[in-house]
DNA sequence: TATGAATGAGTATTCATTCAT
DNA sequence: GATGAATGAATACTCATTCAT
């Protein structure tokens, strides 16, 4: 029943993330599920409508990791816990991640995400808002909310981006340091010169 | 004789380009180059070193284009015109960056890249370069080189991914400025307070 | 109860005159009526069986055209109304008129046809029994009733053969003008020289 | 080289003759030429080529047939001809003649036909030639030249529809005999009163 | 140096059918 | 009576590659 659809979701999920879009076939997807190639059209009317599903799951699930960020009590706690959630969600849900964020299979992965133009903006939407209430209430230096958060992220992703692509070997912790350093770099930048104690000016010619 | 060669490597370049790695077949490239798929055979033992030689013709481009960043007067400027450089890269040859930094076609793409292993550090020792001799002459804080790079590359990264991804429709001019001033946040802190302060036209004045 | 069934023959019609035997799947055809394919193994046992009912039940549309025919007063009436009820048949039922007597599917469609040999075969000894009545009464020519009953069967299939082949455009009354035309030149031929002489008019009141 | 390619077309006539165009893959046609499925594709870009030449091919041996009617004599004779070549051709090339004359798979057919209209036209129009001849001397009655041709037409390949499709087992004499038999009735009716009149035995010797 | 022929594995998808429910 | 799950065979077609020339 439901059981076999996600099953095979899952199985889809690992083979698209090894091999790109390109190579999620229905037979791979099927040994990997332990189908026979034609089952999977039970569930899944299309190839197409199987890889929307994997995606839509993925997205699906990095907004819950997300979500938890509001839990922080003031709006510079939830921007860290948004941090702390992205590296959660990178580093337990890797492969999810790296089919959201990292992978480009040009031309065809555009159209598909084009369909989940939405969902892919998830991320961008939330970290936007919780850039600009720490605006609001001054423990970000004013500036424009949409441009700060796209440089949160972009920094996030950039990092896993060399990660995974370099394969590096870093444990888990070593990483989440590193991680944690460069975020606290990224964020000296960015708050106001109290906020940064000792140099206080510094931030402000940043247009 | 080599001229077939570097015929038939165009032609691979061009479907790469266009349709990634699993799109990147040899009759395909064979058409292209105006020959009989066979053909190509004489010239490259497999398709993937066919492939292999398509990404080490993109990793010299973009090397071609670093280099130019060392006639910078000083450390500060040449780390700003590296940023600048990469930003060209990342426009001019956009097929090629995208190639090289946002191809993720997770297993091939990983081995491949693998045996490119040298190639594909090439910036992230140059940037480690350029950010110790700032941090040597003061014109950035004392930190760790090499996580300071990995910082500025993942953000520039992440940066042209997010841009690619969610395909906005900034002009090359939007596109740049707001590069410019991404950096320029990011600079902002990875200075001494008394750096910024002193000098604050210095982010104006890369051009 | 066996409302389904015939439910389920309806659609299997309907498909096997859009798409030809090839075309007809189990699948299209519980689509069409509106049920699981694998219902109609209820009432079905095969594909195969469900093929002969559709053919089947072409012919009995194609005896019931026939049998009025029979209506005629005199033998030479009752023949040239059999034209006219083929003609009838041909241009009302074209769907089943095209299954029957043009399709050529062959092999599967002879294995088919041939169980169904003496359905088949209503036509071919309706119209010698048409025939012999007429030679009986002088009204033909006497001759071999089975040969020329198979002339005008074969014309009169071979018209429309034509007809649907080379895909013309007449309109219904254009071809049924000229379906009567072609009728009256075979007519004349086989009747004896008086009555084709002194009736000359007979061929236009054929209504 | 090209016998190979004959090869193939061969194997796909016998295929498409017992299992009309939907029967006629590719597998099997590779199964029947002894080769690989694939290596098809070195000869013929698609099966809807293939499909098109094996109609090609047909309409090319058929119009041999008919050209020799023309060594006739007199317009009479060659229409006489044209009949006995028809016959020849049906008997001879009887595969041939099915696929040409007597398959219609609904609708792919007509397509696929449609693409071959000029040659699928060609033995209309020879035949409105031969009738046109005659009338224009006088061995046939002053009719619609269009029309008769097509009455002509109409009869033969009703003819040997009949007989295919009720797979009758007469020996090709017999099959001859009736054939002309028919014709002879057929002509009759459609020569001047004289001339049927005064050679009566014309209708006779054809036998 | 290049080509034409051929192949075997793989691509998505459809189909008739069976089985357990 | 009817369904959902599953299967194995078939469909056209593509691809990387080999071999003989």
């Amino acid at each position: 029943m439901h059981d076999t659809r996600d099953h095979i979701l899952a199985a889809a999920c690992d083979i698209y993330l090894l091999e790109g879009y390109r190579g999620l076939s229905m037979r791979k997807v099927a040994k990997g599920a332990n189908l026979s190639p034609t089952a999977i059209y039970r569930h899944f009317t299309n190839k197409e409508e199987l890889h929307q599903e994997v995606l839509r799951s993925g997205f699906r699930t990095f907004d819950s990791y997300l979500q938890q960020s509001l839990a922080g009590d003031t709006p510079l706690a939830r921007l860290r816990l948004a941090a702390e959630q992205f590296f959660q969600f990178a580093t337990e849900q890797s492969k999810y991640y790296e089919i959201l964020f990292l992978t480009m299979d040009h031309g065809v992965e555009h159209q598909v995400k084009g369909a989940l133009h939405d969902d892919a903006f998830v991320s961008q939407r939330f970290m936007e808002g919780r850039v600009r209430e720490c605006m609001e209430d001054g423990s970000l230096k004013c500036d424009s909310a949409e441009e700060v958060a796209m440089l949160l992220l972009a920094t996030c992703n950039g990092f896993f981006g060399l990660y995974v692509s370099k394969k590096r070997k870093d444990s888990k912790e070593e990483l989440h340091a590193k991680y944690r350093r460069m975020f606290a770099r990224l964020l000296a930048g960015l708050q106001p010169p109290a906020a940064s104690a000792s140099h206080p000016k510094t931030t402000e010619d940043v247009r």
